[in-house]
DNA sequence: CTCAAAATATGATAATTGTCATACATTTTT
DNA sequence: AAAAATGTATGACAATTATCATATTTTGAG
């Protein structure tokens, strides 16, 4: 069982704000997993019981619309948390996570964690920032999605991926998506996300290779949005 | 200077958590206000500084997008607050607030709240429930945003008005949403909308009698949905 | 390595939605 | 009451996007 003390996710998280003792608790009573891309950590529905940190690897927050497709919602990179919503709310999860990269993540059981939220008013402060900002973020979402034709979503959410993400040494996005995944990010069928990817490749803002997409002209990019 | 004792707001808000002390401290610092039916509560982005209670008449969030639309991201009715994430984020308000009717509100200042919210758990723990509803309920409106075609959010939204905020008399919607603005929460553009509305007149599904809406067949408009 | 399955790509076409023009109705101002 | 301004309605058309069909490429299992 390791330490929680020198975690990436207490250095990012709410979890900044735990005492040394709070710490241990945690160390003693946290479950760890590894996750293979593609499996789920929680799926939309489920009681969780608890939050997870994530340790290692990005996932895929997503819901199911009622037409059959995976809408996704949001990204969740290392130092983040899940579960937050559910565990104040006391519901199940509204949103499924699963893993785009093998990851590392640990469980916390909600019981532990609404101890340090009642006992730790920073703690709490802090998780409350998070889920403020998540609802800011959601809102500016949303008026995107609802105003922004697809291209313009999609070269909005090129330049956020190689923002939140980075590059590789090739300087295509690091973080790995599915032009399927792609298209559930922007709210669009699969084939208009190809297509587009093509027409800005042709028209030079993007380079694709393979499945890889490099950025190549990001102000370009920007003004499209 | 009238009391809080009895008001709405505090039977249906996070202030039932406050006592007779905190109610009376709170009556003593408000400022109340009365707003003409179009006129703003708050901007987007100007510095609120504490929170409005909405004692009267239903108002609009909305945002305005980078191509010149307002979007409406929710609508707030009598007994709930506006500006709560703003508060615990200590950040300028993201949506602006128009009154859609003429209405009543009271404004508590930061200060004062932020006192409530440190000293009495119940009151701080309604306050992070209500942001956590309208952070899933911010969610479920992106996905249906991204997924479903304008005729499936007109019809969703017809019936949500209607359950939100009753019928008049003679069966139509009670609240008066002019054609820009119902387009403006659907997202999208108000020719569209009107001619969805007709549409939606000819087939039978509601009844347009000059600007007011009567739904006449809920169970056929939320099959549409 | 080889084959089957899955993912990516593209064409053809239809459906949806936005835009601009214009007409008509309602409200407000003078 | 007339005129102006605003809101609602509709037509014509263009742009966007979805759907279905079908290659082509990549991936993974055996």
């Amino acid at each position: 069982m390791s330490k929680c003390e020198q975690c990436i996710v207490r250095q990012f998280s709410s979890l900044k704000a735990l005492g040394k003792d709070e710490l241990l608790r945690m160390a003693e009573c946290k479950t760890s997993y590894t996750i293979k891309k593609g499996e789920p950590i929680f799926e939309e529905g489920e009681v969780t019981n608890g939050i997870y940190c994530i340790k290692d690897g990005v996932c895929k927050l997503s819901k199911l619309s009622d037409n059959g497709k995976d809408q996704i919602v949001k990204l969740v990179k290392p130092g983040e948390l899940l579960g937050q919503r559910s565990m104040i709310s006391d519901e199940p999860a509204n949103l499924s996570a699963v893993a785009l990269e093998d990851m590392e993540v640990c469980f916390i059981p909600r019981t532990e964690v609404m101890q340090f939220f009642t006992q730790n008013n920073q703690f709490s402060m802090n998780v409350m920032r998070t889920i403020c900002d998540d609802l800011k973020g959601a809102d500016d979402h949303m008026v995107n999605m609802a105003q922004k034709n697809v291209r313009q979503r999609l070269a909005e959410t090129l330049i956020y991926l190689e923002e939140t993400f980075g590059k590789n040494e090739d300087d295509t996005l690091r973080i790995q998506l599915s032009r399927e995944e792609l298209a559930g990010m922007i709210g669009t069928a699969t084939e208009s996300c190809i297509r587009l990817l093509s027409e800005l490749n042709k028209s030079g803002y993007i380079e694709l290779i393979g499945k890889k997409i490099k950025l190549l002209d990001k102000n370009k990019l920007k003004r499209l949005s």
